[in-house]
DNA sequence: CATCGATTTGACCGCCCGGTAAAATTCACG
DNA sequence: CGTGAATTTTACCGGGCGGTCAAATCGATG
């Protein structure tokens, strides 16, 4: 699974340069939409160098795919079924929006593999992305059951989270048409406390 | 702005049968992705024989738009500033949800589109979509103001609906790798309920 | 500074794509 | 059933794409 690590720094610093760049196409113009020579050239290299770094199209795309995996997943990682419900949760929801505010590139690629329907990510949807989900969903549940959150359910749930803080990145366009030039994320993070506070069954400020 | 109509019925039969294999190509690999090949084929014609109908790709793309633009603003549309606040919302809700139910290829499309940076729909969100999401947002910021629904942003509210029931259609690949075979529908439809219901500070049913 | 592997380049290939041109065919109508 | 317009087909073009290859250049090491 992991990679022969790369020895050379010239092949450190160019690998890092490739899937910056490769990051920033994909992630505006899809798979199929983006080019290895847009690529290249964004990473300050020749077509056929970047062929020396990395065997096709496909192959860099999944190497994106797998360097950024721990990044996408740490913010549910780190949801902890010993913490506090409420906490833990909207927790979960903070330091996904921050993602989106933070990563949106990396959001966009996701989002773009997804829609086309995952026809490269979809081992790691049906892998390590399940086996994550299926166990917070369990200590969700776990936490529904005992009182302290109200009675949710837990892949729903999850799904709202996702949907919700990925959509300020991937449809910023859309959010920004309507928003003009407000910065959308203060609002955004005070409407999902909001949220997900009113849906846990939590006793909060109201006017 | 409206066409003028195509007279005979072959051009009736065959712009229908481009627009639904467009419909179909375009959302499942977006504008770049999709050839007009395979649109033609899909529509049973050649590719010359399509650009009979269509100048151009993106004249069909736009065609598209343009076409499924009141199917897609139809559920926010339908929502009545005089009646009652949280019947309005939830009823949007459901709507909306229902029409990625049973229109999810129109829901990637747009998703595609915008995810691309909106390159051809820009002046139909600043436009159309804008003008009628700032009209729904002052009924809804009314409501809240008279104290018929607790406080809430409207525009992220708006935001919220349009996150939560596209993703079933956008990301339908990952809901699936999560859940299998069961159908999200049912449960989420029962989850957005129970969601923006307490967000709109709704008295519900409690375990 | 010589050597040999690592890296980079330029030239190229076959394929597919969006689009065009013009001939061929089909269709509606008198 | 003939005729002119509407429709469809065949052949094609220029450009861009992913990828290959062999030659050239670079760079670390002794």
């Amino acid at each position: 699974m992991t990679k022969s690590p790369p020895r050379t720094r010239i092949q450190v610093r160019n690998r890092a340069a490739i899937l910056e760049a490769a990051l920033e196409v994909f992630a505006a113009r899809g798979f199929r939409g983006a080019t290895l020579d847009r690529i290249a050239q964004a990473a300050g290299l020749s077509k056929p160098n970047l062929l020396y770094y990395f065997r096709s199209k496909e192959a860099l795309h999944l190497a994106i795919l797998e360097d950024l995996l721990e990044l996408w997943l740490a913010p549910l990682r780190e949801m902890d079924a010993d913490g506090e419900p409420r906490e833990q949760i909207l927790g979960y929801v903070r330091r996904k929006l921050e993602m989106s505010r933070d990563h949106p590139r990396e959001s966009r690629l996701f989002a773009n593999e997804i829609l086309q329907g995952a026809p490269r990510a979809r081992p790691v949807l049906e892998g390590e992305l399940k086996v994550l989900v299926d166990e917070k969903a369990a200590v969700i549940a776990a936490w529904s059951e005992s009182g302290r959150i109200g009675p949710v359910d837990p892949y729903h749930l999850i799904f709202s989270i996702w949907a919700l803080t990925q959509h300020y990145a991937d449809f910023e366009v859309q959010v920004r048409a309507i928003m003009g030039k407000t910065d959308p994320y203060p609002g955004a993070e005070a409407w999902l406390d909001h949220l997900f506070g009113a849906a846990l069954g939590i006793s909060h400020k109201t006017t």
